[in-house]
DNA sequence: TCTGGGGTCCTAGGACCC
DNA sequence: TCTGGGGTCCTAGGACCC
């Protein structure tokens, strides 16, 4: 991320570990790519793949048709000649089950997710998430990149279990496990705990989560206690192959307006 | 595929209020 | 006793991403 943002001009959205955006007005995007790959290269011995793209979204899924090493151009030009014929799951943002819905609908590629009836995805999909995959089948949506740091709303530990509690003081001896670490972190960054969410992996693996705001706190007791509170809507009776706390924390008044999330449309 | 960990956001339904 | 409409908050569940 260092070497990204000692390019020139560049804005750094970062992404993940090892991703990010870099927002850049250059007349050569490709030589602008190649001396991130050089410079990252030279400053870690890693390699990586560049997507350029005039939204966000072509440039994220063209970084898939850039690997390995490489620099791919996606843009409104050459959009649907590249993405057109090939199936919607390949969208940043659409996974099995998305594409399988759409598929209900008769939508199997990107070029047919683009022309896609509109009433028809907001029937299927809510007022939201309906025209935002239109816009993805297009490769539409934003172009800004944002490089106002992250702010975490939530932190969260869970362990999966090599063999399966059972007993009820296993369980709240792991439940203070993790509201230690969780604790941890959220105090790192000074907020205090104003939810909590307790994840039970039955052994079957059946996942089910339990949520409870509670009164903001940055009293570490009081929030064991809480967690240990969600513990007493678990089955009692199945085995638990994994549990996981997760704490959600107010979000700071200059983040919360502002730069919409992933889905909302940028 | 017999399945890890840390995140985010959206939707639906129920409770509650005016 | 039954019934409208609009709004907010909370919880559970679902889906996706790195």
């Amino acid at each position: 991320m260092a070497t990204l943002r000692v390019q020139p001009g560049a804005i750094v959205q970062v992404l993940g570990w090892d991703e990010a955006f870099v927002g850049v007005e250059t007349a050569d995007p490709e030589a602008y790519a190649r001396r991130i790959q050089q410079g990252v290269l030279d400053r870690t011995r890693l390699h990586c793949s560049v997507g350029i793209g005039d939204t966000l979204v072509r440039a994220k899924v063209a970084t898939g048709f850039g690997k390995p090493r490489g620099v791919f151009r996606l843009t409104a030009e050459n959009w649907l000649e590249v993405m057109g014929d090939r199936p919607t799951i390949e969208l940043w943002g659409v996974g099995s089950k998305i594409s399988r819905r759409l598929a209900g609908l008769g939508v199997t590629t990107v070029a047919e997710l683009a022309e896609a009836d509109p009433d028809a995805l907001v029937a299927e999909f809510g007022p939201r998430m309906g025209p935002w995959y239109a816009e993805l089948g297009r490769g539409d949506g934003s172009a800004v990149v944002d490089d106002t740091p992250w702010v975490a709303r939530g932190h969260s530990r869970e362990t999966t279990y090599q063999q399966d509690l059972t007993e009820p003081s296993q369980i709240e001896a792991a439940v203070r496990e993790l509201a230690a670490h969780v604790l941890d972190d959220v105090a790192a960054e000074g907020r205090p705990v104003i939810g909590l969410t307790l994840k039970v992996r039955y052994a079957p693996f059946v996942t089910k989560v339990f949520t409870k705001k509670i009164p903001s706190t940055s009293d570490r007791a009081v929030v064991v206690e809480r967690a240990l509170e969600l513990v007493g809507r678990m089955d009692p009776d199945r085995p638990i192959r994994l549990l996981g706390l997760r704490a959600e924390m107010p979000m700071p008044d200059d983040a919360r307006e502002g730069h919409t999330p992933t889905r909302g449309g940028w």
